[in-house]
DNA sequence: CGGATCTCAGATACACTGACATAA
DNA sequence: CTTATGTCAGTGTATCTGAGATCC
């Protein structure tokens, strides 16, 4: 049965998640690269882009865009590296940091339509167990 | 914490395993779509191509395609439907499904790799949870 | 030189939209 | 006239590949 296997449910639930995180942070001008970036910034601080994307699990040539987008509204800021002229440093803005505090809000809604059928222990049950899936690929 | 997000485990665990699903098909030059559509109409008999898309979550304009491969390999025949004209009447053939035991194969293969650290019980866990998310969505 | 960094162009897979002709 | 069907063309997004230029 199709939809009994693991690999059609994970991929049609993320499919659901990753509907519910689009329409929520599109609905402040905003998307999924925007977060984690955001988010990668605002917890360990300044960072090249190179690093940036090892961070945040977004790839080189599509980080270049997402800091473009994202300087573009003010909330990061692109300086040359003076130590290594091959780098850019990218740093989060006050702009910024309120940004991101919309879009976790946005996020923490998204998460509670996502599991809105589990009852809390069913919740940390799941993220536990698919914490351990994640851990052991990659 | 980006990481302990639901809906960031969700997706990253989803991507995971659509990984391990390509790369399980490819290995016999088939794609996702052709394991869905194939699977559909080995259970459930010959269908319309707009019958046929309901059943396994394809877009009809996508089915078009998908069902040009699958006939260009001898795995389905595409007829007309005498009863109603508009219709194409899609049959899987002895070939496609010597072809679908094959992608089952892989498949198979697919799920344990991507369960591997979860035991018996935490597999079933794990997929009830999932069936609950999919079945509250959508 | 090898290796890292940034940028751009393109490819892929999946999902979706709109338009059209045909036929029920 | 309305609805369903199949086809085609095109959009959007997330991911990844490859090439090039620059600099360590």
């Amino acid at each position: 049965m199709l939809t009994g296997l693991p690999s059609w449910l994970l991929t049609q639930s993320a499919q659901h998640a990753h509907r519910l995180v689009s329409d929520g942070l599109g609905a402040v001008g905003a998307r999924g690269y925007h977060y984690r970036a955001l988010t990668a910034l605002d917890q360990d601080g300044p960072a090249s882009q190179a690093d940036l994307g090892r961070r945040c699990g977004i790839h080189l040539s599509d980080l270049v865009a997402t800091i473009n987008e994202l300087a573009g509204g003010g909330y990061v800021e692109r300086a040359p590296d003076p130590a290594d002229r091959r780098r850019n440093v990218i740093t989060i803005t006050a702009a910024g940091r309120r940004h991101l505090r919309r879009l976790e809000k946005q996020i923490g809604r998204v998460q509670d339509e996502l599991l809105a059928p589990l009852t809390p222990e069913e919740r940390s049950q799941l993220t536990g167990l698919l914490r351990r899936l994640v851990e052991y690929h990659g």
